[in-house]
This record gives C-alpha cells, structure tokens and sequence, in this order.
DNA sequence: CTGAAAGCGCTAACAC
DNA sequence: GTGTTAGCGCTTTCAG
C-alpha cells in the first residue's frame, strides 16, 4: 500500500507547490518553471519513487493515453499478430492496450465496446466483423475515433488498414497460371465478410484477365474454418472434377480443401494444386506445406496504431486509409497439372 | 462529443440531488432509496444514455475493475489461450484487462508493469519468465496484487496457476514405455524456465520409476523454438544413435526434433517416436501429427483470472497455488519401436 | 517564475 | 430517504 505517493507530497519535500511539482514534472511545462525548483522537483520526485496517477491525469485532461483493440477471438491465429502490432507501436510511445474478445456476437461487442468508452479509452481499433454502421456510429458520436483493421466499413467512411485482396489473390491465380492450370477453382470465405466477398471478386477479374472462365468454379463455405472448407471444397470437386487447382479464401480452407482431396483420393500437390491465404503460423509444417499469400498482419497492427495516434493528434485532418500489399510464399501445395 | 452526460446531469434531470442519483444508480446502494426515486433516476440515466466515468469512480473509489496481464509475447501460440481465458473470466464481471508484451526483456518488462501499475489496474496476471524475485517483492510492496500464470515464483510465496509437468512427464513417458520403448531420450527446454528444469526433473524420475537409465539421454536446447529443438535433437541422435524415441519439452522442440530425425534418415514414427508438449494450434495438422500432452491453457487462464478475483475480494485470506492436470493425445508421431 | 483556487465526475461520510 | 460537503490526484486558469 505504499505508492500512494502524490504529487503533494513530491511538492511537500521539495518545497514548491503542487501546481509547481506539476509543472516541473511535465516536459512540456518545465520550461516555464526556473532549473534550480525543476531539478528540486524531480530530485524529489525520484526519492520518494513518485508515480503519477493516470486516472486523475485523465480525468482532468480527458487523455487516458489508453486504446481499445477489439478483435473477435484471440485464439484465431490471425489476430495475435495484429493486437501485437498495435501494442508494439502504441506502448512506445506512452500508449497502453485494453483488449476485447467479441466472440462474433454482436451483444458481446456492444458489450465491450462499452466496458472500454467507459474507461474512456483515447481511441478505439476494431478488427470486428460484426460490427455493423449503426454502431460505428454511435461510438463516432460518442466521441472516440477509431480505426479498422483487416475489414473496411460499409459506406467506406471510417479511417481502415486492410490487406489488398484484389492484388494477392492476383499473386495466386498467376502463380497457377504460369504453372500451367487452366481450370482454377475457387473456395470462397462467407460473403457478408469483406474478406470472403473482396477475394472471390478479385478470382473473378483476375480468370478474366487470362481469358478464363470463373463460371461455377466457385464454392462458398459457410465460415472462415477447417470444416465448412473442406464440405465447400469436396461440392467443388463433385461438380467439377477437371478442376486442378484450387485458390482458398484462406489457410483455413486451404487446410479444408486439402482434406476433401485426399477424401477423393486426389492428392496435393500432385493431383490438384491448392493455396491458401493469410500465412498463418505453422501451415509451412503441415503437408504439404502450404503455398499462400502471405499478409503483414503485424505490420497492420502497427499501421493501425499508428493512424489512430495520427488522428488524435489533429482531429480535423481527415485520415487515409490504407491497403496493404501481401506477397506470396510458394511452397509444396502447388505444381503443373497433371 | 456528446457522451459527456454526467451524473449531475442525470441528477437534474430526475430532479434529485447528485448523491441520491449515484445511490440509486449502484445496485449494492439501492436499497436506500425510496422506489419511486430509484425508477425516476433510473429512467433519466437511461433517456440520456448515461454512462458512468470509470475514471472519475477509480479514483474515488480506488477501484479501476481493470486487470493487467503481461506476456513475453503474444505471437507465441502459447499465449493467446491464456489471455483469451483470462479476458472471458474476466470480462464475465465487468473487469477489462490490459495487456503488455514484454519480448523477454528486462527493461520492457519494468516498463510495461509501470505502465500498467501507474493505470491502476486492480492486479495483474504475470506469464512472463524474466521476473526475477525482487521485481515481484516491489510490485506487491507497491500494493498491486499478483497471480503468477504457467510459471512459479522462485520461492512459492506468489499464488500461481501452473500446468503439472511431473504428471504431464509421466503420461508421455507411460505412453512410451507402454509401446514397448526402452531407450528414451529428452529434448529439454532451458534450464532457467521453470517448465525447462521441471520437465527435465520429471522425465528423470518417471524414467527411473520404469527403472530405465536417463543418463546422457538429455539434450539442452537453448531456447524453446524450433531451431534450437533441432540443434539439440542432433547432438542427442548423433551421441546416442540407440535411442527409439524422443520427449520433447514442448511441441516447438518436437517439430525440431522431427527434422533432426529426418535429417538423419530417421522417419517418424516408424524409425523414432516423438512426443511434443503442449498441444498447440495445428500440431495435428503436420506430418506426422503431433503426440503430445495436451495443457489446458485458456482455462489456466480463466483459473488465473478467478484467483485474482478472489484474492481481490478477500486481500487477507491466503490464495493458493493451483496445479492443472494435462493429459495427452496420442496421435502419428509414436509408433512401438523398430 | 510561483502560489492560490477551481474543478474534472464520482462516492462516502455526515447531517437533517 | 435525501441533501450537503468534502475530497480522490491531478492540471490549469488566474493572480501576483
């Protein structure tokens, strides 16, 4: 119970008054106060170990110098990088990290969103789906800027660090088709997902623009995961056997994809050629080790944090948003056909 | 800029004075006030959309319902369940949890723990391994509350949620003596980790509860990643070519070790069993999938969480240490020897 | 350059 | 049962 040492009693021991400890000890401040009482402050200040009080700083200047970052589920391997990135780049500057978990479920959202405009958080990164514009909204309303990673907002209005999707599944589709497929399939993330809607788009333009059809080659699986893949992938290869390769929504699917070959005895990379999306730790030691487009999650979390900390710093300048460009990791999941 | 509604505003709104407003407002005050009151600020509170400033109440209340947690790292796949867990619990009773990352490293981790403390938090959940003992003694003499997480204190003296290694040991070591292997070796974490030593310790004594020789069967590797795992799987199967089987400190060094053993022309499981530790994301999904013992990270986490809780409801009554069983899922990499 | 005084929003004695 | 008062620890006018 000790630390309870106040800026009185730094002022006490030093001989100034609290406004004049204040001063001292705040660099932006100091300069107006003579060097002989700052040194005396802060000479004072280091005997008695003082600590300011972050909620009474914030509670006079409205500046907790704390951000939210929400993600829908840390344990989806995609996000540790992100929430990392952000930490990494807020923390160096005075900044801490509240985190929440949605679970993708709206109530659990509005929920901690909450919890942390209640704490008056500074800002607010969101890497939430289920976030939808009447929600953005009011937290705009509210009054605490946010930004988005990894999704965009509907009408494109708020401040976003996303993937460029169309340019890595361009990566993808090439990379097949130097190989020498033709016939390229596609399994799809869900649609109301930027990520699911944007990828399947850009398979499309991307077939087009070597003259290939896309025309029922594309399966949609009814969620980011393993299972949903594989069911998605295994219809695929039912209705179009002469697929020979197939582009994922993501290493998710991918890892789903290569599953329902082996179910139809088609191995990988021999018999069909399969990609993933995102690079997800450890999909280099599955097998075969997975070919995707990998996606600077880390980086993300840092361009996130360092948008928002641009925003806070000049409220009025509008805020860009940012595409970040992913690269593609070529490893055993792809060959030339057959 | 709205969300600026404070009590006061609440409070004239209703037409009742501040304090009866804040009395009325707080569930355990309630009962004070007259019923008709408690409706007309309640339906004030709720017309306005009232939020309460936690700041404002910390720092009367000397209460922040906001939790700590520091990680080495989060892109460790080994700490996001914590935290996940942690947060649930958490979050379930209207608590919010910072988070830090400390990259192992000395100065961050001070920093990161100054960083929280000066915010308040009501404790802090530690999983990280570079505290040393004077840390945790200035910590808990600053009044803060600890809950150690996957580790020990050098002394006990910290209440702590760790996995049971001796048992987690012996499940693997059963498993392979069940297989008929007699010759086992151990690949093991750095001494200095709690989990490193403890594991090395506990396959001594399970191996000599078999009454089998561990001696010179032990290879150190100097950190738990993949690089130093094969490293030190190398040095193991070069000195002692006899060996049938390898228990690795956790499922990082059992991937090196699978790769030391292709590299010496020995295919797992049929030419070398391993065994992993932990049961991370997708060791089911390399080839071959990954024996292991499987911890259960996010409920240590959860664990975590509640002890914390309980200690902060009760700061006299002694918390104890809790020791969470593993258990192990046997999977392709262990096969009866050769 | 420094001190005095006010107040951020809330809760908790202490009256009445 | 409700209002009055004080104060958590800090920053920020306003005086001097």
């Amino acid at each position: 119970m000790t630390s309870r040492i106040s800026l009185g009693d730094v002022a006490r021991e030093a001989g100034v008054h609290t406004s004049t400890a204040s001063r001292a000890l705040n660099p932006d401040t100091r300069s107006v106060v003579s060097d002989d009482t700052v040194a005396r402050v802060l000479a004072a200040a280091e005997r008695l170990g003082y600590r300011p009080n972050h909620l009474a700083r914030g509670l006079r200047t409205d500046r907790t110098f704390t951000v939210g970052i929400v993600v829908p589920d840390l344990e989806n391997p995609l996000f540790p990088p992100l929430v990392r990135g952000a930490e990494g780049a807020l923390g160096a500057v005075g900044y801490s990290v509240l985190v929440g978990n949605t679970d993708n479920d709206l109530e659990h959202t509005e929920a901690v969103i909450a919890a942390l405009t209640d704490r008056r958080v500074d800002g607010l990164i969101l890497a939430t789906a289920e976030l939808n514009g009447a929600m953005e909204a009011e937290i705009r309303i509210a009054g605490t800027p946010i930004v988005l990673v990894n999704r965009e907002s509907n009408d494109h209005s708020i401040p976003a660090i996303v993937g460029d999707d169309h340019l890595g599944i361009g990566l993808a589709v090439d990379h097949l088709v130097d190989l020498g497929h033709r016939n390229i399939g596609h399994v799809a993330g869900p649609p109301a997902l930027s990520t699911g809607a944007g990828r399947a788009a850009a398979f499309v333009e991307h077939m087009s623009r070597h003259g290939l059809d896309s025309d029922g080659r594309i399966e949609v699986a009814e969620w980011f995961q393993i299972g949903p893949g594989e069911a998605a992938a295994s219809t695929l290869l039912e209705r179009r056997p002469e697929v020979t390769a197939i582009i994922a929504g993501n290493d998710l699917l991918g890892l789903g994809t290569i599953r329902a070959a082996s179910a139809f005895g088609r191995t990988v990379p021999e018999h069909l050629s399969v990609t993933g999306y995102n690079d997800m730790p450890f999909v280099d030691m599955i097998h075969p080790p997975l070919t995707t487009v990998r996606v600077p999650y880390r980086r993300m979390g840092e361009m996130a944090a360092e948008l928002l900390l641009q925003i806070l710093s000049s409220r009025d300048q509008p805020a860009a948003s940012v595409l970040l460009a992913p690269t593609l990791t070529v490893r055993a999941s792809t060959a030339p056909p057959p």
